[in-house]
DNA sequence: AAATCAACGGAGCGAATCGCTCCGTTCAAT
DNA sequence: ATTGAACGGAGCGATTCGCTCCGTTGATTT
């Protein structure tokens, strides 16, 4: 075990446990019990409620971690060189890390106002990285950053129902899929209108 | 209202309670309460029980008729002229109805006799069908049967937060999308190893 | 070595929700 | 007017939930 002490044993444990209630949240939704989290973590039921008063509580903490590595994954896209590699790299961050696995929570927490400012800057990230693919000519024209956030929420979702090694090399060969189909030129064009800014946020406004 | 009778609006209920318990359990899991398949549907819960012995039983149903309708859609796509074309109506078909949407269920419940029966007929028109889009050069090289079956096991899902209506426009847009990534060439070749039949079904025999 | 105390794990509480039963009501058919 | 099949939903016991509380552990201090 590395680090010594009390201390460094809840430092690890508080990890252990984000790591552990992302996962379960992304698996069976925003339902899902503590015991599962902890279960999961490895850890006491009682440790949790030591560093969050409620599961509520628990939930904002990790919607903003989750959009702030959001943002940080946008930074690193945008410091490529390549546009393409940039935008396909942000996405498979975000898919690998779980980002869009949260939705579920929307209106079932209140949203408090940092948890917006968070989102706003993973938003503008988000829309500069996309903007960069699609003056660059390797990003199909008809795609806007919404679209591209739903495909994250979509490949955010972790299988319920198999080992998550399985599951993680399915969702890799489907993401790359996905990803040769967001390339320039489309073969043929998206149905319908593209998702607007209201609707998408909609959900987290019903709280 | 249609029909004359108290038959008439049985048969009506029934239609109504199975739309509503695929609709639920795609939205919301295996967990999903009878309570709310009944109100979706508009029933009393007594009817539904007037049918089917247990949730259980409703369940399986489901999951055949489910399964049916997925060989239906690839006979339909098998009689299509352009090989491409029937691929797709049949991705399509099958998401649109949400044959995918059960997988959660896996393992949850006993998998009956004629589910193993037909399952295997379903599979093997999807296999005549991307065989014959794969001799066509139409479809990717890489890919297999079984990816497209996870492809749509991950459409299936319907948002759990979004209204229906939204949700399937969203959807269609992603996955006009993802057909794009399946034609050939391939960009990008998928990473990993394919997902081997076993690995597949595993999670339906740990019952 | 003895004392201290922060952090630990989990048994168990009341509340909420679950699958399911049971029964009074409705209404087309007789 | 009578029948009876199909109806909706209140409510049962069982289960699961979020959360509290407490005895235990072990690094640190005296």
């Amino acid at each position: 075990m590395s680090g010594r002490g009390r201390q460094a044993e809840a430092a690890r444990n508080d990890r252990l446990l984000l790591d552990a209630a992302r996962e379960v949240f992304a698996a069976q939704g925003a339902g899902a019990s503590v015991a599962a989290i902890a279960g999961r973590a490895g850890v006491g039921i009682g440790s949790l409620y030591r560093r969050y008063a409620t599961k509520q509580e628990l939930q904002q903490h990790l919607c903003v971690l989750a959009m702030e590595q959001a943002s940080e994954a946008a930074e690193r896209g945008l410091a490529a060189d390549d546009a393409w590699a940039g935008l396909a790299g942000y996405i498979g961050d975000c898919v690998a890390f779980g980002t869009g696995a949260l939705a579920p929570l929307a209106g079932q927490i209140p949203v408090s106002e940092r948890m917006w400012q968070t989102a706003r800057r993973g938003r503008q990230l988000a829309d500069r990285l996309v903007a960069r693919a699609h003056q660059a000519g390797v990003l199909r024209a008809d795609v806007t950053a919404l679209d591209i956030s739903l495909l994250m929420e979509l490949f955010s979702r972790r299988s319920p129902i198999r080992a998550p090694g399985q599951d993680q090399a399915h969702r890799q060969r489907l993401l790359a899929i996905a990803l040769d189909g967001l390339r320039a030129p489309a073969r043929q064009p998206l149905p319908g209108q593209p998702p607007s800014q209201q609707e998408y946020e909609a959900p987290w406004r019903a709280g």
